[in-house]
RNA sequence: GCCCAGAUAGCUCAGUUGGUAGAGCAGCGGAUUGAAAAUCCGCGUGUCCGUGGUUCAAAUCCGCGUCUGGGCA
């Protein structure tokens, strides 16, 4: 095995990258930072399929279930995160490995992000109430006036991206596509020798039954307690946290209103689903440093 | 055994007075710069149960058969 300072494992859900990080971390004493945007929150560990306490046992394992799910977390927060954590990683650990299905994450580590000011949450909730009270045609039509070429970049009927452009206008006074032709530095550099990139990608019915099975041992093991315990919390369910598959479909079971094998019928269409925009995101976004293997174990051979 | 009702896309179903069919969901393809497990865009994928007939023309009308419900025995 090459001498890899840094690992980058991206794949669809439940395609089996997080044991493989650990199976690459034991060999290379490294260190998993996740790249995951939902296993980031304490309260869901079942459902967004974090690593278990014995497996952060047995690698160390960085930036999961740090973030509690009453806080909106974001591409920018994480990588802020990381940022400022890498040196100290690097120098205790040597290897880096990043894994998770969150293309936009990888996107910002070797790509670099724009360095735009966070936003109020309050101009955000405005926004999103008049979203829904008026939907979408309202809100672009007062972008195309404010900043009409970020709004000739956007679909006028995608809502949470024209939010995004008009709160950042608001906000900085300077349009969202000007923040966007600048970007950080990358963290990781795809094309040094010492990275290594890799998408795990399963063929597609073998994916599907592996979410379909993975779900079940989840309710298995709690996830029911789990999504109970957040919903008596009573957070705004416009919360990332709220969004992660299965909170809704358990959620709606325990209120009554779904038989058990529907939930579990819903969340794992639900999963199916985004991991197919998942395998969109890494086929169209990612180059050809990335390198592709059906199985995590052909994977770990060539590393 | 008899009587009724069905049989159309992967599923649930629509289909006008006969003119070779379309919705929802599922599925497939795509986009993606701080909610990204989010958000948005595009695409019907079909022996209309089978068979014979009527007709210029049948998912549609008629006969027979098969299967599935329900009812009566």
């Amino acid at each position: 095995m090459a001498a890899y300072k840094t690992i980058l494992i991206a794949g669809p859900t439940a395609s089996g990258k997080s044991s493989l990080a650990i199976d690459l971390a034991r060999h290379y004493n490294g260190v998993i930072i996740n790249t995951d945007s939902m296993q980031v929150y304490s309260d869901l560990r079942l459902v967004t399929a974090r690593p278990s306490l014995d497996e952060e046992l047995i690698a160390p394992h960085r930036f999961y279930g740090f973030v509690e799910a009453g806080e909106a977390f974001s591409t920018g927060a994480w990588l802020r995160a990381v940022t400022k954590l890498m040196p100290q990683l690097r120098d205790e650990f040597g290897t880096l490995i990043f894994v998770g299905g969150t293309g936009l994450y990888f996107n910002a580590l070797t790509g670099g992000l724009s360095e735009i000011p966070d936003t109020p949450n309050g101009l955000r909730q405005n926004l999103r109430d008049e979203l829904k009270s008026f939907g979408p045609a309202s809100l672009y039509a007062q972008l195309r006036t404010e900043d009409a070429a970020s709004a000739a970049s956007l679909n006028p009927s995608d809502g949470q991206r024209i939010i995004r452009a008009l709160e950042v206008l608001r906000h900085t006074g300077r349009p969202l596509h000007e923040w966007q032709r600048e970007t950080s530095n990358p963290l990781v550099d795809l094309n040094s020798p010492e990275t290594k990139a890799i998408v795990i990608d399963p063929e597609r019915d073998l994916l599907a039954a592996n979410i379909a099975k993975r779900f079940e041992a989840m309710v298995e093991k709690g996830a029911l307690d789990e999504v109970a315990a957040l919903l008596s919390r009573k957070l705004n369910p416009q919360l990332p946290a709220m969004k992660a598959i299965g909170v809704s479909e358990l959620g709606d079971y325990l209120a009554g209103k779904l038989p058990l094998s529907q939930a579990v019928n819903l969340a794992v269409i639900a999963s199916r689903q985004y991991a197919k925009r998942q395998r969109t995101w890494f086929r169209g976004q990612m180059g050809a440093q990335w390198q592709r293997y059906a199985n995590p174990e052909t994977a770990f051979e060539i590393i």
